[in-house]
DNA sequence: ACTTTAAATACGATTATTCGTAGTTTTTAA
DNA sequence: TTAAAAACTACGAATAATCGTATTTAAAGT
């Protein structure tokens, strides 16, 4: 066998956010991942380098990192422990989903072992995804990306069900809930307010207005209707 | 509120360790930890010197250290993290006890929010002590050392019922396990062997004879016959 | 009391992770 | 094309955790 063995917890986070990244802008730029991770910029330079040479990143100056064959498959075996840790904590422990995320990331790094996740992954009955939405990797990291639009890429009159909460910020994961705009509910887009202005939408028969950066970290599946092209 | 906050989880494995040696031998040697804990003497010293510092421990050279009230009210708490946390992996997770141990050493320190643990507590029905029978401290840190005696120290003829395996090892619990010598049988004492030889009892009305060193690691309760003193 | 042994400490050194500041390089905007 | 802004790297430094090899000190045995 190969691969996953031996990163310490704090490189496993560092693949985690190059992966999503990478994901989302193709690389992920040293200043991001100072962002995402919290720490000093230099800190960043030095990780990236010591994980060039383990040669779980390729790192090209000024246009950022992307993960090896090798980085990527701890990334997907890291976001697969996150994703089952959720799970854990939102379906047997009634954890609430908000709170879910930031504790899985600790957890995440305590079970490594192969046993405990499949063990898990049995005892919740093989979930696809998170309590967010997002897929859960299989055994062998298979990670299926579904076709999925942005919802604030919209346009007014068009249909979606909200199927993925991308960014899992405890504020925010609060305030989707509190309102029930989360994965499985209908919406349909009612208008975009000029000037960044609002998102306007129907869902359960009410009316929401949600601010564009909201709007920009909620995934949905576009439901044609009948007739339409 | 006080206490609790903050301490690496090397420390509290420090302190883990150090709550147990206390117990047993009323202090915890260095040379002791660093059989216990797995590293160098030095590292040992180190270690202890910054504990002394955060008023963690007291130390007295050649005697020692013990528990401050600080120190002792965190190893408390890490220790009902573990225990909680090895019943999550047995009783909800089905990982077999002897494995329980080794993961939950590593879970404890991922699971320190105080919401975690208080639902863990509920949905596994708030359990008086891990899978080795080991009690519990409850969330304000009393913890309920019952009065037992330690199998090899049973006279022939007395009898007693299996309560607590306190030296975790995964191949002891695999073997104990395997031979069906765990906590809640019956067992009596038929015959030590001199020379420090085994101890000879009777359970499930078969014989066992087990090795003086398994034995001193075997709590049981005494029961004392109709009619005896 | 003296010697041997065991326990503990001192010391020098390494690795991982982090910080902050100062200096480069690239990009962008004029 | 040049100046300003943004992104990135270099460097010096700190802390936690670890090792291994002396050296010192206490305990035990004769
Ligand atoms: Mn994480
Ligand atoms: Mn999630
Ligand atoms: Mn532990
Ligand atoms: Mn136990």
């Amino acid at each position: 066998m190969l691969t996953t063995k031996d990163v310490s917890p704090t490189l496993e986070e560092y693949l985690e956010a190059i992966y999503k990244l990478e994901r989302k802008n193709g690389a992920a730029k040293t200043s991001e991942l100072a962002k995402m991770l919290n720490v000093a910029l230099g800190t960043i330079t030095n990780t990236i380098e010591s994980m060039e040479k383990q040669n779980l990143i390729k790192h090209k100056p000024y246009k950022g990192v992307n993960l090896t064959r090798k980085g990527r498959r701890i990334a997907i075996d890291v976001i697969r422990r996150h994703r089952l840790s959720e799970r854990l904590l939102t379906d047997i422990l009634k954890i609430d989903w908000s709170k879910a995320h930031n504790i899985a990331c600790k957890l995440e790094h305590a079970i490594s072992d192969r046993d405990i996740i499949r063990r898990l992954d049995e005892v919740l009955g093989k979930p696809k995804t998170c309590p967010h939405g997002n897929p859960i990797p299989s055994e062998d990291g298979e990670i299926l990306e579904e076709e999925l639009e942005v919802l604030v890429d919209l346009n007014p009159g068009e249909r979606g069900v909200i199927t993925r909460i991308v960014y899992e910020d405890p504020e925010l994961l609060e305030y989707l809930a509190s309102i029930g705009l989360v994965p499985g509910v209908n919406i349909q887009v009612k208008e975009k307010a000029p000037f960044d202005g609002p998102i306007t939408l129907k869902a359960m028969n009410r009316s929401y207005a949600l601010g564009r950066n909201i709007a920009s970290f909620i995934l949905v599946k576009k439901r044609h209707v009948r007739g339409g092209r």
